[in-house]
RNA sequence: GCGCCUGUGGUGGAAUUGGCAGACACGCUAGAUUUAGGUUCUAGUGCGAGAGCGUGGGGGUUCAAGUCCCUCCAGGCGCACCA
């Protein structure tokens, strides 16, 4: 055996050899317990990042650890390979987005296979292949049909420098999540699907989401936001509309002085209509229609807004209220009109402070420091009804109940339930994703291609100007069709989809990713679905991962799965940092990023120390869930131990046979080294099985290669050491696969060292004899005795008194309380 | 503003059920090996001269608190004029 520990040769050999060998290719298997274990595919950026490198380390740990577990395991990967950057490249480079993409994918492959991930390659999926995107685009047809996806015209985000509308899911603090531009509107018809539909079961199938983490349930119960209240309908005084509310506090209903209605809402310009306040209103609805998400939504803006010269009249006072047009009111949520509350909303006290409206309390807060005459600020508190008349004394909850039943007695409101939650906007202005494969017929409306058509292609024959709309108009083939239901002539839609689209159901499609009949086999689907687990970034907390959701769940009740939830434990990886001096010499951490400088590649690494150290150093360094600091000595560390590792074999077979199986345990050495073994194979399942503390299983390991350095020098039983080389080697195997393997094979075992099953711990050798006790005087630590493990509580405590310390502590002073903890320690509490 | 998370040596982190704080690793110090550097090996390494003190600060519960409760501070993430 080779005294240095070759990394790239024994590395280059192995994935050849799992490569020819198709390692590990999985089939269905009903007389094994299947386990999925997945990772969120790549964008094909053309490079891998630490950021990858992390996520499918993970997955890897994972999937190799379950198999030699005994389970049929299915690890997949693909490429999320629509989008963008192909089609920039395209305008930039004059490279077609197609082989642009394909020359990625084609690199990334290259670099996924250094890592010596254990995928199964022949399940691989593209979403940009006609194969795959072709029952994307049959998905499309089940959903129209069912009416989960329409098409209508509204007021859209643009992003003016991507030239295409944004999901709502996609404006980040009023810019565009992809490019950062600011985001505007646009009056646009565009394709939308009815997720709202799926408000309610989208939020309460949390609940049963155990394996996920706290934080990404909170997320998306916020971002579906469920609110309770009632709607309540309003006459207008001498106008022939009503005005109906959302308000989660109907109680306050008799401070109501005014109301106010978002400056989009429908028929707003007609009630304004030939009198005095149209031109008023026009200009004020024209600026706030100028105005980007930022400046429209800042909490810090002055309130404005302007009277219409229309009273609405309150159902319950009588009282007649002015009617305003404001900002802070949204169309998109609730009704988009409010009524105004100004003693008990913030919001609407500020408007009515500027626009000197009455302030009426109608809550008594019972406390003392407010004065419900003279509010300096909306108190939003519970309390008792005041000012409110039957209604006078009554709890604001129990008034909250009570005033929307007679609302709904009087068929003028009732209970109702709002979300934030808005139907999803599918539709891009791009070239390079699934086209959508509807067609417009002048006589029959939107109707979708027929299904034996699909998939309908994307054209070839664009130019790509980077303007206004979808490349594909320029197509001289595309556009003109036939209508097909009636025959005539009709043309296509242009826009693509959401790549989210894509990305929302490819789990599924790895089940049977060769599947040319159809989207999958049900069967095969039911045997390896749900997802066991899912590993990615938190980044994905709420768009992707409740876009699957969605999908999963309108796939369910179309038949085609047997859950609800796609994704049953979900691993929420942190992100990759690294310290770096900024210009003024300060030392920062942050996440890697090329305008930074603070990059680290994953070739570099694999290229000095090897794949074995870049996957070492990353599970070793913090759990999973934590950010992760990249220190370039640490990385030595880990490739130190590596080292240490090929030493200690290689210095074994110098001067020993590789003999494991029955052993004596023939002194204190053997034995000290006997427990250490059992102890790490305890610690590494654990650790791995239960919490994915790859960190703290890798430590244990470490343990115990320092205390075969320590056996060695000693009076060596050598088939002892065969065996915990051997029990070792398998131990390691799932986090360094090439050089675990390349031992395996040094050491004579026949066949991989992956195939091997997990190796099982004796509580027996676990057992100690004698133990260490720590004694406590007052829950001071003040000594250390050793006593037989198997004592009872009264024994512990006889021996610590006996001790000759303890003794001297506690002389003269009154004993009051002795407590034992067998196996941990006594703490004897005195007095004086 | 609301919601959530995190604060432990010089550094990354460990402490799983309230029971010896700092496992493991990095770094550092000394020594050995080496012509030298590197590698490797050995010993030491929370602070303090010491009794002691130590898990962001303050308070509490308990025989016992990194862990539970209250409160404040700092950093991060998410949502945000959501009626």
């Amino acid at each position: 055996m080779q005294d240095k520990y070759n990394f790239s040769e024994i590395e280059k050999k192995w994935q050849d050899k799992w490569a020819q060998t198709n390692a590990f290719k999985v089939t269905e298997d009903p007389d094994k317990e299947k386990y999925y274990v997945l990772e969120m595919f790549p964008y094909p950026s053309g490079k891998l990042h630490m950021g990858h490198v992390r996520n499918y380390s993970n997955g890897d740990v994972i999937a190799r650890f379950k198999k030699m577990n005994g389970f049929n395991v299915l690890h997949p990967m693909g490429y999320d390979a629509f989008g963008l950057p192909a089609e920039n490249a395209a305008i930039q480079h004059n490279v077609e987005p197609a082989e642009w993409t394909w020359g990625n994918i084609a690199e990334m492959n290259r670099q996924l296979r250094t890592l010596g991930l254990s995928y199964d390659w022949d399940r691989e999926v593209a979403t940009a292949h006609p194969n795959y995107y072709k029952w994307m685009q049959w998905i499309f047809v089940q959903f129209f049909k069912k009416g989960l996806a329409y098409k209508k015209e509204s007021s859209v985000n643009w992003c003016p420098s991507c030239q295409t509308v944004l999901a709502n899911e996609q404006v980040v603090d009023g810019c565009c999540e992809r490019c950062g531009s600011v985001v505007g509107k646009k009056n646009l018809s565009q394709w939308y699907f009815k997720i709202t539909d799926y408000a309610e079961r989208l939020l309460s199938n949390l609940d049963q989401l155990e394996g996920w983490p706290n934080k990404v349930k909170i997320m998306q119960r916020n971002w579906i936001g469920k609110s309770h209240g009632a709607e309540l309908t309003f006459k207008i005084k001498d106008y022939d509309e009503e005005l109906t509310v959302f308000t989660t506090r109907i109680d306050t209903i008799y401070g109501t002085t005014f109301m106010v209605l978002a400056p989009e809402y429908p028929t707003l310009m007609k009630m304004v209509e030939g009198t005095e306040y149209e031109k008023p209103a026009k200009e004020y609805i024209e600026r706030c229609a100028r105005m980007n998400e930022i400046e429209r939504t800042s909490t810090t803006n002055e309130k404005t807004g302007v009277f219409i010269g229309k009273y609405a009249i309150n159902p319950f006072s009588g009282q007649e209220m002015p009617i305003y047009i404001a900002d802070y009111v949204i169309m998109g949520y609730g009704t988009g009109a409010v009524m105004g509350v100004p003693a008990h909303d913030q919001r609407d006290f500020e408007f009515a402070k500027k626009f000197g409206i009455d302030i009426i309390p109608v809550i008594d807060v019972h406390d003392p420091d407010i004065d419900l005459n003279n509010l300096q600020e909306a108190c939003a508190a519970e309390g008792t009804l005041i000012n409110s008349a039957e209604f006078t004394g009554m709890d604001n909850k129990e008034a909250i109940e009570k005033i929307a039943e007679i609302a709904d007695e009087r068929g003028i409101g009732r209970k109702t339930i709002n979300y934030r939650l808005r139907d999803w906007l599918i539709s891009r202005q791009r070239y390079w994703g699934t086209p959508i494969p509807m067609i417009y017929c002048e006589d029959c409306g939107w109707v979708p291609e027929k299904e034996e058509n699909l998939p309908v292609l994307l054209p070839t024959d664009v130019e790509f100007t980077g303007k206004g709309e979808s490349p594909i108009v320029t197509s001289k083939t595309f556009v003109d069709t036939v209508c097909p239901v009636c025959g005539k002539p009709a043309k296509r839609e242009v826009d693509t989809m959401d790549t989210f689209l894509d990305s929302s159901w490819y789990f599924l499609r790895y089940c049977d990713a060769r599947n040319d009949e159809a989207i999958f086999d049900k069967d095969k689907v039911d045997y390896w679905m749900n997802v066991d687990q899912y590993i990615g970034g938190v980044e994905h907390a709420i768009m992707h991962l409740m876009y699957a959701r969605f999908f999963q769940m309108a796939l369910y009740d179309l038949g085609l799965v047997k859950d609800e939830e796609p994704f049953k434990n979900l691993l929420t990886q942190g992100m990759v940092i690294k310290g770096y001096n900024d210009s003024n010499g300060n030392y920062i951490k942050a996440k890697m990023s090329k305008s930074l400088g603070n990059v680290v590649g994953p070739a570099e690494i694999i290229e000095k120390y090897g794949a074995d150290t870049a996957r070492l150093f990353i599970l070793f360094a913090a759990p999973p869930e934590r950010e992760l600091d990249w220190s370039d000595q640490g990385v030595e560390g880990s490739f130190r131990f590596l080292n240490r590792i090929w030493r200690l074999v290689a210095e074994f077979l110098d001067k020993y046979e590789n003999k494991p199986g029955e052993y004596e345990i023939r002194n204190e050495a053997d034995k000290k080294l006997n427990y250490m073994m059992n102890y790490a194979v305890k610690k590494v399942t654990e650790d791995v099985r239960d919490r994915f503390n790859f960190n703290t299983a890798i430590s244990a390991v470490m343990e115990l290669v320092n205390e075969m350095y320590r056996y060695k020098e000693g009076d060596v039983n050598d088939a002892l050491l065969s065996t915990v080389i051997r029990k070792m080697l398998i131990l390691l195997a799932p986090f360094v696969p090439h050089i675990t393997e390349e031992l395996w094979s040094e050491l004579g075992y026949e066949g991989s060292v992956h195939e091997q099953s997990w190796p099982s711990f004796d509580e027996k050798a676990l057992v100690k004899d004698e133990i260490e006790i720590v004694v406590q005087i007052n829950g001071k630590n003040k000594e250390k005795i050793y006593i037989p493990a198997e004592i009872t509580r009264d024994e512990m405590l006889e021996i610590a008194k006996e001790n000759d310390i303890v003794k001297g502590l506690i002389q003269g002073k009154e004993v009051i309380k002795m407590i034992a903890v067998p196996g941990r320690l006594i703490n004897i509490v005195v007095k004086g």
